[in-house]
DNA sequence: TGTACATCAGTGAACGCGCGTTCACTGATGTAC
DNA sequence: TGTACATCAGTGAACGCGCGTTCACTGATGTAC
């Protein structure tokens, strides 16, 4: 890449943070204006548009940047999970530490999922069903690798990562010596959904086995 | 009450009204203006400061408005749930009223959970807080009327809330003939929870006879 | 290597617009006697 | 009941401000020969 080219993407990358840093502060996407990202940025007001059309168009360049960040998380938990260290551990785990290295993102992620802008909304969609996916993906290899029943995956999935994305908020709004209590309920949230996972695999198994 | 006083109550829930209305258009309330919201509800923007001192303070009245909206439903709850009629069932289909009777009233309600005023946001979060307690309340009623036994009835309830909250946004974000696909594996999560909970109380039950 | 030209990231001035808020007001409703 | 006065919900004009966007520009970087 040309020495003109990798100053515009370093540009663009600042404009990003900028924007993200801004949001954090208590607004919301809709209430973000063009100048105040420009400003926190140090650039001009209008140099933004040699990077993004408008800001809608940076706001779903923030999203897929959080996409590529929720594989990663994903590709991590790959890493991690394995015989001694057991899934559900190895995930909230993984979450925790997201949060606290990228409150920004997490915030970001949840404002817009019902914010205002349908194309924003649409891309983190696609991420979120994207995410969840790979989460029934390791139910289903961690339940064979234990040797342990399984039904409905993605139901399943789908549960926990809903359960997960809302204690984010909460612990994120939470003081500091709150966080601690509710991180514990998260985890006995996620618990409880897995032993209903488990519960209705065996009773289907007996269902099956009865026939 | 007076005449006056009457007449001024009334053009107070036009305005709450209107707010609600222009909320839901695909807009978040930090991007909401005061004379929007008065343009909509036909008065002008300086008669706003009769009934509001400012926008951040209609957004915890309409917080205030949807809690009692919700313990409403709490109640029509305890009037439905019987022998006859199971929890799960009776609750997830007052809810889905709710979602198409006051769907910007819900939509409020989630985008604020996140949104940019603090105290419209400890309003919510206060209001869920007592929703959380109250499906507690329902689900030891439930658990002691059928013999059935119940571990953890708090967090089981803040589970089964958080999901009907995700499963909520996208409900209405879903076009209408996803709608009930929608609803159908909401209907499945809640009872992979409510699974989960009994299996724990048994598994713990079992626990307490070995010793 | 040196030169002449092309590209294009970043800029500052300027525009029209909708915003929140103030102010002094009007006139219907309420109250005291 | 009638009258004189008080209250106060709703108003229209006016303000200064930050906004998004346009435009023609500058000058460093890149390219062709």
């Amino acid at each position: 890449m040309s020495l003109r080219a990798e100053q515009k993407e370093q540009t663009k990358r600042t404009i990003m943070k900028a924007a993200l840093t801004s949001l954090s502060a208590d607004r919301s996407y809709g209430s973000l204006s063009l100048r105040e990202v420009a400003r926190v940025a140090q650039i001009a007001p209008t140099s933004f548009y040699r990077h993004f059309k408008d800001l809608e168009d940076l706001g779903v360049s923030l999203a897929q940047e959080v996409g590529e960040t929720l594989m990663e998380l994903v590709r991590q938990g790959a890493r991690e999970v394995g015989p001694e260290r057991d899934l559900i551990r190895a995930s909230t785990d993984i979450f925790l530490r997201y949060l606290r290295e990228e409150p920004h993102q997490f915030r970001f992620l949840m404002r817009e999922k019902s914010g205002s802008s349908p194309k924003i909304r649409a891309e983190i969609k696609r991420l979120t069903e994207m995410f969840i996916d790979q989460i029934a993906d390791f139910i289903v290899k961690e339940a064979s690798r234990r040797a342990r029943p399984i039904a409905e995956p993605r139901i399943l999935a789908q549960a926990i990562v809903n359960i997960a994305l809302y204690a984010g908020v909460e612990f994120l709004d939470a003081e500091p010596w709150d966080q601690e209590v509710i991180y514990q309920q998260f985890i006995k949230q996620i618990m409880l959904v897995s032993l209903g996972g488990e519960a209705l695999a065996r009773h289907r198994e007996q269902k099956a086995l009865r026939q």
